[in-house]
DNA sequence: CATAGAGCTTCCAGTGGCTGGAAGCTCAAG
DNA sequence: CTTGAGCTTCCAGCCACTGGAAGCTCTATG
């Protein structure tokens, strides 16, 4: 099948698996006039790819899913592994971002928000009162 | 002062401090010998960007909280809207990365993680039981 | 059969925010 | 006078796409 048709089952954007083949993660043979040409199994490990992007792997990281997925001799604990990183990385993720929203609250709470000049936020981005 | 002395008052790389010059940030005096010569007033500036950026606003948010922390007469209300505005997105930002962690934690916990190659996670990779 | 338009091809450039590295200049200390 | 640190510019790369130009192919219609 054609890309177009590709991108509708995969639900990838055409642009996208065609930097996936770029990147050596999915590639289709071609077609007589030169059109890439999906399998079945190609689109499988299209879709395997936008599941896996979509939960927050990175390339690299799918690229080895992808290589456990083919792999039928696989470990599940290797596969286990690979999501616990990335769930350890997402928390850290999620506390660095809690921690920044709570430093922001705290400014923005001490702001009036009115039409003077006088803000407590753009005192702490200057450094005011925090040395 | 040199821009080492400068990195060092703002706690910024120089690499990154010629590239706020170069994106007209902060625009430094030349010495005689073609050297950047940072005033006091430029390192006020890159310690606010430096501040900025840690708390999560982009170059361009930053540019503008920058023209506001330079203008006396700015009005405390758009600071905080430009705080507030970040918060939101943090807000956001953090309950993406809780859904996602709750999706992974769930396929990792119904995966043994032993040497069998039966596995949960890649199953649901593979879209098996999802659609 | 001609043509229009959709879909395909490749290639180049840009996004954000730096970061690394090469080649070459200047400066301070010994 | 030499050494080494620090400074300069410029180019390239990171991640994961995304946009756009120029040109080819296919399908439907007049």
């Amino acid at each position: 099948m054609n890309i177009g048709e590709a991108a509708r089952q995969s639900d990838l954007p055409a642009k996208t698996i065609r930097y996936y083949e770029d990147i050596d993660l999915v590639k289709p043979s071609r077609s007589g006039n030169g059109y890439r040409d999906y399998s079945e199994t190609d689109v499988h490990r299209l879709r395997f790819l936008q599941r896996s992007r979509s939960l927050g792997f990175t390339i690299e990281e799918c690229r080895l899913l992808l290589s456990l997925y083919e792999d039928d001799q696989r470990a599940s604990g290797d596969v286990k592994a690979v999501a616990n990183q990335k769930i350890d990385q997402i928390d850290q993720k999620i506390k660095e971002l809690k921690s920044l929203k709570k430093t922001l609250s705290a400014l923005a709470e001490n702001c009036h928000g009115d039409d003077k000049p006088d803000c407590p936020i753009i005192d702490d981005l200057a450094g005011k009162n925090r040395r």
